[in-house]
DNA sequence: CAGAATCCGGGTGGATACTG
DNA sequence: CAGTATCCACCCGGATTCTG
């Protein structure tokens, strides 16, 4: 017996609500940016900060702390002085590497033809 | 000669900037499930309406107006009685399809371990 | 060094009603 | 069928200031 039409079209529109409720971490302004940083390895908060200007630290902060919480970056506070904090992709954040880069790679190919394709379309 | 720290950065930032600009489209509410829709084939308005439930008119046009005039999507006007409007990808837009369908692809296989690990997250 | 707190303007996107 | 028009609540993200 297959479930009436209704049920398998609420099923549908559960799963999609959950695809862009993940999606939407990395459809903020930040996350791809800092996601490439920490794709080079571990760094330091400060670090991302002046590699991912003009990013400020306040959003820097937000940022990591979505990604921490859905366990795609890891945090390390070593108990020194002065303190120091150190951000990494978790399993789950490298398995997201690639997929980045490779939409980071697309847009900068792309994006020449897409300011061109803009500019065309605005002129109508 | 090499170009000046200042410069070079400038030009990273100008690059950067350019491609957060690009991904910003596809980094909006309904993009990605409009793309993953047309990747099926040519679609109408309507029809691509049902298939991306929930989503609005109103934001199923924007939708489509910002993908088509960063040339993803092409819009045909077949001037039959009723009105008739065909969407489908550009070379473009398929290009960006594997990427696409790669991360809504991780999005679903991550799901769960996500909503896992912001439920421990909060409980903090 | 690594943030947190506060303020606030602009834009995104939902609901609703209307049109050719 | 394929949209547009209007209104508006919400929240993202920038600037600034303060802290352990």
């Amino acid at each position: 017996m297959s479930p009436p039409i209704a049920e398998i079209e609420l099923d549908e529109q559960a799963r999609r609500a959950l695809i862009r409720d993940v999606l939407e971490r990395i459809g903020d302004k930040w996350s791809v940016v800092v996601i490439c940083q920490l794709g080079d390895g571990t760094r330091r908060f400060n670090e991302l900060s002046r590699l991912s200007e003009p990013i400020t630290k306040r959003m820097l902060s937000a940022t990591l702390q979505g990604l921490e919480r859905d366990g795609l970056v890891s945090r390390t506070v070593h108990a020194t002085k002065p303190p120091r904090v150190d951000y990494a992709l978790t399993p789950r954040g490298a398995s997201l590497l690639q997929i980045v880069r490779d939409l980071a790679g697309w847009a900068e190919e792309n994006a020449a033809g897409i300011v061109e394709a803009r500019a065309s379309f605005d002129a109508k």
